[in-house]
DNA sequence: AATATTAATCGTAATATTGCAATATATAAA
DNA sequence: TTTATATATTGCAATATTACGATTAATATT
């Protein structure tokens, strides 16, 4: 069917997936390096930078907005993005969590 | 088109995008969370604790042992799937290393 | 006001993902 | 050897994602 059965996990399941979703395409991966390397940048820079056409990296960045890791201020005719230090933590502590699970039983695996 | 420009992206870039999209499904992280909470899981077990049918399961356990992030064996008629803890090692250093960038410049964001 | 600049949105084509029924495969048990 | 059990594979329908040209919107500059 193409859409996530979401209502048969938990809202931490669910919201794991969704920031680890978004990080699940190598052009955001650069838009946030990018943004980290300069802290702020115009959304034209980006552009050049990573070699993508403006209106698939304006999607990027609208993608990143919506889940709160960047934000973007307007400045005359372009917009300036940087990260969102505060909801990039939150993003952190979840992801860590799930990453540095240990595991839970003694019994061997396979 | 659907289809990721991979090649103007770096390696590293593309493999924290990959290690992250498996991990972008609320499906694929329940899987995980009941192998490290049980070590090891028959294949059938986790179909009763997911809730998705049999078939579904089966295709989230390929796309993670594909990436190496699990491993399964046979015994019997049934498969016991475990984290490969080698790999989860390997994926959880790489993605730590891009959640704890910090911001190296000191202009101010906007 | 007219024009240039920058970014967002719309529309669309190509491809990928999700989920499952039906079927195939492989081993165990009778 | 037949039957039961467990998992993988196939095929398909519904939906999502990626990318970009064309256009729009919003501000700056002349």
């Amino acid at each position: 069917m193409g859409v996530s059965k979401t209502e048969i996990f938990t809202a931490q399941q669910n919201t794991i997936a969704l920031f680890a979703k978004v990080i699940g395409h190598p052009a955001r991966v650069a838009i946030l390096q990018q943004l980290f390397k300069l802290n702020s940048c115009v959304c034209g820079d980006l552009v050049l930078e990573i070699g993508l056409a403006q209106p698939t990296i304006s999607q990027h960045l609208k993608e990143l907005k919506n889940l709160g890791l960047i934000k973007g201020n307007v400045e005359g005719t372009s917009v300036c993005y940087c990260i969102d230090q505060e909801n990039w933590s939150k993003m952190k502590e979840l992801m860590s969590e799930f990453l540095n699970q240990d595991i839970q039983s003694n019994g061997s695996c396979c």
